[in-house]
DNA sequence: TTGATAGTTCGAAATATTCGAATAATTAAA
DNA sequence: TTTAATTATTCGAATATTTCGAACTATCAA
């Protein structure tokens, strides 16, 4: 396994973070890393293959939104917080508080 | 050419919304409509085929994204500003300053 | 070694995107 | 009332992306 790519800094575009969050797996594990700081992948079960997985979180990855190092078999995810806020300022928070308004409306339908 | 579909607000999805703003065409549509406010499809020259053009004007409107009243043989496109708003409180706004930032900073590259 | 665990890569099937050509709807001109 | 011009959608083909399960790689532990 070669060590995974992280784009640099300027080359995160909004295009690709807006992209790389408009699916609701992706939108999920960004959320949950928000929340509880680094993951691996396996924290996360959201009913679809592990390759799925695999494939979600290297298009997180390449878009800029996280990152990845390596701790023996497993990887440990993180939100490129610092970056992403240099970037477009206020926007995840924005998204993540979209989001788990989204949530609190869904919860409370019943 | 029947009437176009619009989702209820309500069924606006966060997930939705974001894949829509993901691409770069359709992310200039929408700076463009929240400058200009309401537009035809012709008011966009961007360089690509013009059923792609409306393949994303499509998108777009059912992602709830923009609303589109026709008027003689033009579809006169605006923001869904106040939908967005409810549904997504600050969400548009975030992203459209994240774009007026980055389109400055393209500019001050020379 | 051998096995177990954590992820990636591969190939195939299903979806989505893009284009140019053809079509539809409306208005204006002859 | 035809005819032409304008605006935009729809169709079919080519290309790209997404998803899955199976096979593979890397690391650690027994």
């Amino acid at each position: 396994m070669r060590p995974v790519y992280h784009p640099d800094r300027k080359d995160i575009t909004l295009a690709g973070v807006l992209y790389a969050l408009g699916d609701p797996i992706r939108l999920e594990i960004v959320k949950l890393l928000a929340e509880k700081g680094e993951l691996t992948c396996a924290a996360f079960d959201l009913s679809v293959a592990k390759s799925t997985m695999s494939h979600h979180f290297k298009l997180l990855r390449e878009a800029g939104i996280l990152y990845c190092r390596k701790q023996g078999t497993q990887h440990l995810n993180s939100l490129r917080g610092e970056d992403l806020e240099d970037r477009f300022p206020g926007l995840i928070e924005s998204v993540l508080e979209s989001a788990e308004r989204c949530a609190v409306s869904k919860r409370s339908k019943h």
